[in-house]
DNA sequence: AGTATTTTTTGAACGATGTTCATTTTAAGG
DNA sequence: CCTTAAAATGAACATCGTTCAAAAAATACT
C-alpha cells in the first residue's frame, strides 16, 4: 500500500503536466501562470511545488514530450528508399510542418531560458539529439569524407540553418519568408545546400580538414 | 526658451536608454528591471514611465541602437572588390563575430515578444531589412534569373540559415556548433549554399519559377 | 479498531516586479 | 513676483513565483 501514495503523486505531476501542456499550446509560454495551472489541474496552487521542482522544470517537462513527439515525426518522415537529398527534403518538410502546426509549443522548446545560476537538466539537453538522428545517414552518404565527429557537428549546422529560417518565419515579420512562401524556400534551402554539400574534386571543404 | 524643457526631456530619455543599454549588456534582457535603469539613469522610479511608453519600448529603442551598429559592422565588412562568395563569406564572418562579441545585445534583438494584444512598432520591424541589405547584390550576381522581390525573399533565407547556426551556437549547447568550430561551420555553410546557389542547366530552382 | 506518525494538501503570506497616480517640485510666461 | 503648466517623485497597487505553517489525509503500528 506504499506505491498507493506515489501513484497520487505522479498521477498529480501528470495533469499538472498536462494543464501546463494545453496552456502553452493555447496562450504560449510567456502567459504562462502558475495559478493557471493548478487551477486547471485542480490542485492548490502550493501543490505545484510538492510536484516539480519549480515552474521551469514543469515548462521541461512539457519540452520533453513535444521534443518526443517532434522526433518521432522526423523519424516517420523518413522515406525508405530514396536518395539522401529526398531524404533530406522530406526531414525539413517534417520539421516546418511540426513548427506550423505546433507554433507555441515547439516555440517554448527554444525558449527556454534558465536564470542566471541555473541550468537546463542534461536529461532534457541529450534529447535534443533527436534533432539531428535522422539528418546523419543520408549526410554521411553525401560527405562519405567525413568522420563521425564531423558529420554530428556538421548535421547539428544543417539543421540550425533549417531551424533558423522556419523560426524567422514563424515569429517575428522582421525579416521573416512570408508563411505562404516557408516551404518553397526551405526546399530551395536544403536544395541548395545539398548541392554545395556534394565534395568536389575542385573545391575540397575547408572546415573539416 | 521652451527647447530648454525638451532638451532635458531628451536627455533623460538618452540616460534611460543608455542605463538599459549597459544593464542588458551586462546582465541580458532577462535580468533588466525598471528599478535598475532608473537607478543607474539617477532619476526616479515613475519617470521612467514619463520618457517612455514602458519597459518594452525602452528595449525597442536599445535593439534599435544594436541593429544600426549592426548594419554598420555589415556594411563596412562588404570588401570593395571580390566575388559574390567571397562576398557573402565576409558578411557571414561580420555577423559572426558581431554576434559573439555582442551576445546579450544581440539576443536581445531578436528576443523581443510584444505581450498578447500589442505588437513591435513599425518604424522598428522596418529596421530589421539592414540585416538583409548588403546580402542582395551579391545573391543578384549568382542568380541573375531572380527578380527584386525573389531575391529579397532568398536574402532573407540564407541570412536566417545563418543565424540560426549562430543562435544555436551562442546559447544553449543543445544542438548547437561547439564555439570553437562555429566561424569554420558557418563557413562551410556559406560555401556549400554559394555553391548550390549557382543555377545549373540541369536542375532548375524550383522554388523560383 | 484505534492511535500515532508520516506524508500530502492547502492557501494565506512574502518578496519582487511593472505600472499608476496624487502630490510635490521645477520651469515658463506675463 | 505671481500664475500656470509641465515634470519629477515615490508611495501604493496589481500581479507574479515561491514559501511555509497549519490542516487534512494516508499509512504504520499495537
Amino acid at each position: 500500500m506504499e506505491d498507493r501514495r506515489s501513484a497520487k503523486r505522479e498521477d498529480l505531476k501528470r495533469r499538472l503536466i498536462d494543464a501546463a501542456e494545453k496552456l502553452i499550446e493555447q496562450n504560449g509560454l510567456r502567459d504562462l501562470k502558475a495559478r493557471d495551472i493548478t487551477s486547471r489541474a485542480g490542485c492548490a496552487l502550493g501543490a505545484l511545488y510538492n510536484a516539480v521542482q519549480d515552474l521551469d522544470q514543469l515548462v521541461v517537462l512539457v519540452n520533453s514530450r513535444t521534443l518526443a513527439r517532434l522526433g518521432q515525426a522526423l523519424h516517420d518522415a523518413v522515406p525508405t528508399r530514396s536518395t539522401p537529398e529526398e531524404t533530406m527534403q522530406a526531414l525539413a518538410r517534417a520539421y516546418v510542418n511540426f513548427a506550423v502546426g505546433n507554433v507555441n509549443l515547439w516555440s517554448s522548446i527554444f525558449s527556454l531560458r534558465p536564470p542566471k545560476g541555473r541550468d537546463v537538466p542534461d536529461w532534457h539537453q541529450s534529447e535534443f539529439a533527436i534533432l539531428i538522428q535522422e539528418i546523419i545517414k543520408p549526410l554521411s552518404e553525401m560527405r562519405p569524407d567525413l568522420n563521425a565527429d564531423q558529420l554530428r557537428i556538421r548535421a547539428q549546422t544543417l539543421f540550425a540553418s533549417v531551424h533558423g529560417v522556419v523560426q524567422m518565419s514563424i515569429y517575428g515579420k522582421y525579416v521573416g519568408t512570408p508563411s505562404e512562401l516557408l516551404e518553397g524556400e526551405v526546399e530551395a534551402l536544403v536544395e541548395a545546400l545539398s548541392r554545395g554539400l556534394q565534395p568536389a574534386k575542385t573545391a575540397q571543404d575547408q572546415s573539416a580538414r
